[in-house]
RNA sequence: GCGCCCGUAGCUCAGUUGGAUAGAGCAUCUGCCUUCUAAGCAGACGGCCACAGGUUCGAAUCCUGUCGGGCGCACCA
């Protein structure tokens, strides 16, 4: 961060004194050859046109201006007109300073500028447990939130309880169904309906409060008492579930408070008014064509009911009306063919679709378990919980497994990897990392070894290969940071996390640390080690995983 | 049939939004523990970036087509 930003200002005025504009498309990274020095920018050949020059003359001419920096060590010119550029041991030893000032706020940046964000997840109808699918959505959402907050976002989370329609009905008469057996009655399954044990565990506990007044009631009143308590349950259960996972939502939003305020009916207004929707064949339409989707779509079926999207609409008109700037919402994979229609409702709601609703689409987990493929269905009630997969494997294990990979590519979750201590396992391996410095910290402490504060003097003594390796990652962290929150995925602090540990295990077996030789250099190596430490828990805590001082 | 996503090492996947000689881990093979945790490290092997065109100084990345896989295409959620 420290090091693109100053390469672009000198770069920028060193253009400027030419009256050039600085190109939009340049770009400066740290190269893939590591030869080629700390950091490579192509912004000679992208200026080339407005200079009037030869990308290369061009970037001759920018090392030139560039050379007197004395942050700079080289600044060379290669290929079609590449400037490459290497920043001094002294700049890069600068970061143990910056890591130690900032703590737990390295990382950080101001880049979300405030703008406040909604991330609504997981959303799971109240009509089971919470499987393993859930849990990639759950870690998901909660990982990106936490990133967002610390990019500069204004994060709220929330949670969607779809608490009306047809799929809570169809539970409350599962239930019946079931405490109708119970009671000895014999009746004929119900057709789709919910059939897990735990919907057996709810009549019970029916039949255990209300006896056999349930047979005798009318059939809505008891299927009304069954739907209110198996939602109820249920979702206390998902509640604990997520608590378990580490996963917090600080907005539960029922969807029946929509339909109780009104608001359903309050937007199908404001679409009328806007001419934006229709009555046609008994039903009532949202013009959604008017925006891109493929076809127009049902509000109010013929029937008299309502769609889910009817109250979708009216929900995202409630979370813009709320203040939210982005409304960011995570999905299964399997509901993409939703997207157009929910961008053309925001379009309706007069947003700008694309900056102010982001879909994230989460893939399906594939869980196996002795290689075998576990197949899941909440409805036959045959699944994996996400209760069960944190309980043989722990929050960690699973958060980490759910985040190291792009959420909209398929996961294959196997059970035995992920409870190995082994590199099958990348989340024992990041955490090592962290315990293996406290470790060396505990140990210092055992030789009643003081340890000095870092200085410019001191992390002169960190010049092997291995420490600016180090620093040059550490230096990075708060660019992965930012590209994370820009590009909603939290996958990359776990790739980043991944390289930064490999490079301190590196670093522990080349460089001996508390057996260095001398006071002075051990001392500069603890420093080093406590930044990354730092750097390691700041990301895992983006992550939602924790940092242990002892495995 | 139409739409969306995907196709990168034997396997699972990255690839910083168009950059230089394509990157990890696992698996396989070879080394490294009398010394700070071997839950580790080093090295080797491994590639027509599905295929064919195109765009330009430059393509795994952007465009078109073909093949292969997944998912959608309800007055279900």
């Amino acid at each position: 961060m420290r090091a693109t930003d100053i390469l672009r200002e000198l770069l920028q005025s060193a253009l400027a004194a030419q009256d050039i504009a600085w190109p939009a498309k340049t770009t400066i990274e740290p190269p893939r050859d590591k030869t080629h020095g700390d950091l490579a920018t192509n912004v000679a050949m992208m200026a080339a046109k407005a200079a009037k020059k030869p990308p290369r003359e061009l970037a001759e001419a920018l090392r030139q201006s560039l050379a007197s920096d004395p942050r700079l060590a080289a600044v060379s010119v290669a290929g079609p007109g590449f400037l490459n550029v290497a920043f001094t041991p002294g700049f890069w030893q600068e970061t143990v300073l910056e890591v130690g000032r900032a703590g737990e706020a390295y990382g950080r940046c101001a880049i979300g500028q405030g703008v406040r964000v909604q991330v609504e997840y997981v959303s799971a109808n109240p009509t089971g447990p919470l499987h393993i699918g859930h849990g990639r959505g759950a870690a998901v959402g909660d990982s990106l939130a936490r990133v967002l907050r610390a990019a500069g976002y204004s994060v709220e989370t929330e949670y969607y309880i779809n608490d009306a329609g047809r799929q809570m009905r169809i539970l409350g008469q599962s239930i019946l169904y079931r405490c109708r057996e119970l009671l000895g009655e014999t009746v004929a399954e119900p057709e789709d309906y919910y059939r897990g044990d735990y919907i057996k565990d709810l009549a019970k506990e029916l039949i255990d409060q209300h006896g056999r007044t349930l047979l005798t009631m009318p059939q809505d009143e008891a299927t009304d008492i069954c739907r209110l308590h198996g939602e109820r349950e249920i979702l206390a259960g998902i509640k604990k579930d997520l608590t378990d996972f580490r996963v917090g939502h600080e907005v539960w939003f029922p969807e029946s408070t929509l339909l109780a305020a009104g608001a359903v009916d309050a937007a199908f207004a404001d679409l009328r008014e806007k001419n934006l929707a229709y009555d046609k064949d008994g039903a009532f339409w949202f013009a959604s064509t008017t925006f891109g989707d493929d076809k127009d779509r049902v509000l109010v079926k013929s029937g008299g009911e309502l769609t889910y999207f009817a109250s979708d609409i009216a929900y995202h008109a409630d979370k813009f009306r709320r203040g939210f700037d982005v409304v960011v919402d995570i999905w299964g994979a399997d509901h993409h063919g939703y997207v157009p229609r929910m961008k053309a409702c925001v379009a309706a709601l007069g947003r700008d679709p694309e900056a102010s609703l982001k879909v994230i689409l989460v893939q399906l987990v594939n869980l196996l378990k002795g290689g075998e493929q576990i197949a899941m269905s909440t409805r036959a009630g045959k699944f994996e919980t996400l209760a069960d997969v944190v309980a043989e494997v722990g929050a960690d294990a699973a958060r980490f497994m759910f985040l190291s990979r792009k959420s909209d590519s398929h996961l294959d979750f196997d059970l035995d990897a992920v409870t190995q201590k082994s590199m099958d396992n990348p989340v024992y391996y990041v955490q090592y990392a962290h315990a293996r410095v406290k470790s060396l910290f505990a140990k210092a402490a055992e030789r009643g070894l003081t340890v000095p504060e870092a200085t410019t003097d001191l992390l002169a003594r960190l010049d092997t290969g291995e420490d600016l390796e180090l620093l040059r990652l550490l230096e990075q962290y708060p660019d992965t940071v930012a590209n994370a929150a820009r590009s909603f995925s939290p996958h990359l602090v776990s790739f980043y996390l991944r390289d930064l540990a490999a490079r301190l295990h590196r670093y522990y077996t080349v460089n001996p640390v508390l057996t260095a030789g001398d006071e002075a250099t051990t001392a500069a190596r603890l420093r080093l080690l406590e930044a990354v430490a730092q750097v390691v828990r700041n990301g895992l805590d983006l992550l939602g995983v924790c940092a242990p001082d002892a495995m």
